[in-house]
DNA sequence: TTGAAAGCGCTACCAA
DNA sequence: TTGGTAGCGCTTTCAA
């Protein structure tokens, strides 16, 4: 009541406060509000004259819609949710790259989270998202339990894991192949000689049970000895996101009274560490231990050894998450759930090269 | 009118379709929208009992407020936008990471966009976030004119440049003394017993101005000589942002008469790639050439050669332009313009130790 | 081809 | 302490 004037004739010619709205347009060129708006969305029913008047008073104005009116109507905000355990790790910062990449065109922007591979942070994150009616959610996860995914389900929001799997959700999933990954780089090493093959596992994610389960098929398959005490698991680490981990294992490894002639590491930043432990100790890589990781980091040409690898196509796996994710928006009933596994590919380097 | 019966009294008890609603918990409690509203905003004026009901239910029905209604009206959307050139870039990736957790607990949500060092996408991206009415924006710009920034400035949006700044743009900015860090590298060098210091520049940036300043005013202060040919730039490279053109920065130093015997490197990126060519060549680092790197990536211990590098605080960064950034939300008039330079710091390793 | 009216879910303002 | 009313900027529906 009070402001009526002031704001409803606010920028009849001019710039004043505030960004140019549907209303300014319209009174500027004596139409209603509704002949801009369909001019805006490209609606048929405009005349030729007409439309080309507003088109050239919106540059004019420099008019940008209001996303939060548009949603509040339509009920999309045309926002992606992204969350990841650690924006620091290359693979989710590449994969949060090339998510962006792909929704960018389609007028998408992309809201970041980091978890901290913390279950109780990464649960308000989700709720955070889900208080913003993100169209659609992208989630590496470092949860255990079901009911935060239970929430997301409740609120009708299509939802995408990625790497991670959890047990007991039927949910979208794209992610790597992770046995195939053990099996890769095991076998490899099994082919490059090495007898006595040990494995430093991750923590608490499918990703590295799936990895382990496949190193113990291939050292099975190949009728290879499994010692006890090779299967070493890294703790969880702060800022280095493994290698001081991957250290200590090795260390472990290397004190056991035979000694592996290969390892395979849970992931890069892990394969760092352990090879930093062996060059440590006096030992060659991969005369005396052969050492092979998993994730490709870019890095990896320039390590003190350079790094054998197991590539997982982070990229592939991003634009993958964005297209399904894009797909699901607004549908009515979620069709069925969708499984996508990349193959992995080893990348070998002078680490595990013995022949 | 078609659906005034089935929307108003839609979730009377139970759960149907969509979130709950403000209006749902004030029918259900037989109160109004007002009393609901006022609860959730911990407004005072609300009775004991009230307020512990409304909060039940509000529990309940696991009741999320819906953002863009909020925003339509007060102004504010409690989102941060952040523009970077690279997310994969360690750098760029642990701003946004300490951007995140610095304002995840004041209630607002980061979009992180990319622009892949393309000015005419950062534009384009800068529009998106205005369009999407961001409360502030923190940027690292790829552009080299201020007409975008005109436009935000326009739309009264505070916002903070980071990293590289802009010529003839007097802006919010906070980042690292670039000078100093070419003064501290270069500096090293020279103590290091270096007689002939290169430099592989950065393109185009603020930053590799500055550090090449301040490499060039180092050997002027300790009466180094200056060869032609000794500063050389590093191209515009793809996926290893710097590394390859680094190789060949340090291939065309390698070709010149008298060969340099130190070289200060633009960004640890490029002083991979160039210790790469130089161990190629057969060469020694640092007996032959010591080299010395920018940024402290995280990696740098675990190289074939452990790279010497000048530390420029990147989490402090982040955590500085969220605090300012926050700082300014909402303000009428926006202060003066602010600076913020941080005191890069030398990490020495093995590749510049020569005594 | 154009526009009047209603309303998305919430908050601001003021009266009760 | 509580609530009625108006309205944020836009889209939807339907009538002109």
């Amino acid at each position: 009541m009070i402001n009526q004037q002031g704001r409803k004739q606010r920028r009849s010619k001019a710039h004043s406060s505030g960004p140019a709205r549907l209303k300014d347009i319209a009174q500027d060129l004596g139409l209603s509000t509704v002949t801009i708006s369909k001019v805006l969305r490209g609606h048929p029913d405009i005349g030729e004259e007409t439309r080309a008047r507003v088109l050239k008073r919106m540059k004019e104005l420099n008019y940008q819609p209001n996303f939060a009116a548009r949603a509040l109507i339509t009920g999309r905000t045309w926002t992606i949710g992204l969350v990841v355990p650690d924006l620091l790790h290359p693979f989710f910062a590449l994969v949060a790259k090339a998510i962006s990449a792909d929704i960018r065109g389609q007028g998408y922007s992309l809201i970041i989270t980091s978890s901290e591979d913390d279950p109780e942070l990464e649960r308000e994150e989700i709720g955070q998202l889900l208080a913003r009616r993100v169209d659609a959610m992208v989630i590496a996860s470092a949860q255990h339990d079901t009911d935060s995914f239970r929430r997301i389900e409740e609120q009708q929001i299509p939802y995408i894991l990625i790497d991670r799997r959890i047990e007991n959700l039927q949910a979208n999933f794209i992610g790597v192949d992770d046995e195939a990954v053990g099996l890769l780089a095991t076998r490899h090493l099994i082919e490059q000689g090495c007898q006595r093959i040990a494995h430093i596992r991750g923590a608490g994610t499918s990703t590295a049970a799936g990895r382990m389960k496949g190193y113990k098929r291939a050292l099975a398959t190949h009728r290879q000895p499994q010692p006890p005490g090779y299967v070493v698991p890294v703790g969880i680490s702060g800022d280095d996101r493994g290698s001081s981990g991957g250290y200590a294992a090795m260390e472990k490894l290397l004190s056991l009274k035979q000694r592996p002639d290969g390892v395979f590491c849970f992931n890069d930043p892990v394969a760092m560490g352990a090879m930093h432990a062996i060059l440590d100790a006096g030992l060659r890589i991969p005369e005396d231990i052969a050492v092979v990781g998993c994730g490709n980091l870019i890095y990896s040409d320039f390590l003190r050894v350079p790094l054998t690898s197991v590539d997982q196509d982070s990229a592939a796996i991003g634009k993958s998450a964005a297209d399904l994710a894009l797909s699901l928006v607004g549908k009515k009933e979620p069709p069925r759930t969708k499984t996508e596994l990349m193959s992995p590919k080893l990348v070998v380097r002078a680490s595990s090269l013995r022949k």
